[in-house]
DNA sequence: TCATTATACGTAACCGGTTACGTAAATTAA
DNA sequence: TTAATTTACGTAACCGGTTACGTATAATGA
């Protein structure tokens, strides 16, 4: 195998503790003695091992990411973020796939648990009482992204019921009476209870006088696929329609694909506005509109929070993030 | 901390090599400890730490994949593969980062190397010499995903070559005789010394006894920003362009996105048609023709030639896979 | 000058597992 | 019945680092 410290520390004729000292730049040694000790290192080419170590520090520098899919965008986005301010801070990032799957999830919070990471996030994924009890059990820092809890588990999320009140509202303001919605699952909130984009929607809707039907809501999965299904049952069911709201912008894309294959235009016979506000929104034809949630932000600021827990171990609040509405080109006046 | 392996010993009154063996199912107990011993470990709720595991097996279960980028959809697509293919095994994956960066790239190839990963996937990245040298020292097996190489290093590809002269032939068939192309960068490919996919492009023009002009390739980056500034750029050098090869979706759907905006009808003003065949490309508007590349096939088949590496410590031999035109709607004939 | 303190190390235990080797007891063979 | 073999463990070294503690030497102070 590879060199070890022993190895380093014989040819440089040191003690392994020396060696250590150097390499953590803990003092305790001279500069001549320190000089000799780097180059032996430079020569034998020898890096230390991180296993070895992590075995006394306790510390891994790697952290979990769990997330229900890779193939959203949303996800990937806030991957790219909790990854980016890992590795400036020197910490590695295990992607977790958990298909928004109990079993799935449990068996990848085990497998962290072994694997003793410091961290962990947990991105789009409700917590359920099962989770809670395991991840309180592994004694680390936890923090939820895009989710919020009852459980006393730091998050940091947008106000969902208020950005979706807010996006419908601007569907009213715009002129439309007759509006849609296309949610996520709706088994997925069992803890919640409620689901706060539906809410929004819903309370949008009564505050302004609209009169409100359930059939106006389609209940599928968070996929671009859900849209194109979505549309077409929900026109089914309420064929005058003039707009819809999208739980999210990979639905909200669905629409426009499915609109576009049934010669619907968009935005004239049809407005569409999603959330979150991916950076696809901005290629879509036409560009979707949609209300940012932010997420770019919410991703470094989660794994910042996380963070700051494994170093300072102190208990952090959360974090409710602004939202705003993107105008692009998917919306019309009625 | 949690509890040890010396724990579950003492409770148990066994030694802690006979938990060992129990734990690893390695005979050389009764059937009457064992289940006294697996009593405990429920009991205690012990989880064995995969660092202590780790520092004596040398197999740490966990792999290192480097990519590009994360926002891109094929890349995501990769690691969904790679990531799926890894958990079946009972490994982990590490996601790198490296935005094609040379130094950062080296920085992510220490930083495995420290973690003492099992093994290595490179995705969509040339390999530069560098790299190639270090890989070699780090002595884990080593497996390049969508991309070759001068070293003796396997490789799961596309003929890509094949694949750009089919996609362009393809336009040609459809009646085009002005067709541009929009690739990535340039100077990503030193390595190789030819582009493929611009060979292939350039080959099939000529074979086809259609002129072609340095003017009509235009070179970015790989992103759908680069699609939609390269349309401009390409459209202002020869205006009558009537089709565009994009070097892979993405650029396929800035260009999309840009005739769009520019009220460039798609098809019938201008046909387009992309490759790798990534799943938006379906909900595209209109939807996008891709050469597809099995991309999905080639990140499985990467992982498991990776683990079988790991394995077995055989050389494996390198996979070229197929390709296939997915018709779609943004070519139509001329 | 001698006592005191600081510096520059070395020794060895420890982190939490695995495993080669040894041995007493149980089983089988002769 | 006794010898040979097998079974079921325990002991202790080891993986590759870190670190508490001890000590010889050098630097400082009185």
């Amino acid at each position: 195998m590879a060199y070890t410290i022993k190895d380093v520390a014989q040819t440089a004729n040191v003690s392994t503790a020396t060696v250590s000292r150097i390499l953590n730049d803990q003092g305790g040694y001279s500069e001549k003695t320190k000089r000799k000790v780097l180059n032996v290192i430079q020569e034998l080419d020898y890096y230390p091992s991180g296993i070895a170590r992590g075995l006394t520090n306790k510390r891994t520098n790697t952290i979990g990411v769990l997330v229900p899919n890779l193939t959203s965008s949303l996800v990937t986005e806030f991957l790219d973020g909790i990854e980016s301010v890992a590795h400036n801070i020197g910490s590695s990032v295990i992607v977790c796939h958990t298909e928004s799957h109990g079993i799935k999830t449990m068996k990848y919070l085990q497998l962290l648990h072994e694997k003793r990471i410091d961290g962990l996030i947990l991105a789009s994924t409700v917590l359920k009482k099962e989770y809670y009890d395991y991840v309180e059990k592994m004694g680390v820092p936890v923090v939820l992204l895009s989710a919020y809890s009852e459980f006393p588990v730091p998050y940091v999320t947008a106000n969902d019921y208020e950005a979706a009140y807010t996006g419908t509202k601007y569907l009213i303001q715009k002129g439309h009476k007759k509006i849609g919605m296309i949610s996520g699952n709706k088994e997925e909130w069992i803890a919640g209870n409620l689901i706060p984009r539906v809410e929004g929607f819903k309370d949008a809707l009564s505050d302004n006088n609209i009169s409100f039907n359930e059939s106006c809501i389609e209940y599928g999965k968070f996929s671009i696929d859900d849209g194109v299904t979505g549309l077409k049952h929900l026109l089914n069911r309420v064929p005058d329609l003039t707009a819809i709201f999208t739980e999210n912008d990979e639905i909200g894309m669905g629409v426009l694909s499915a609109a576009y294959n049934s010669g619907i235009k968009v935005p004239e016979k049809l407005s569409v506005i999603g959330m979150d506000d991916i950076n696809l929104c901005n290629f879509m034809s036409p560009p979707l509109t949609s209300v940012s949630l932010s997420h770019n932000e919410m991703a470094e600021k989660a794994a910042n929070l996380m963070f700051k827990m494994i170093n300072s171990d102190t208990e952090v609040s959360n974090c409710i993030l602004d939202y705003q509405i993107i105008e692009r080109q998917s919306v019309c006046s009625q």
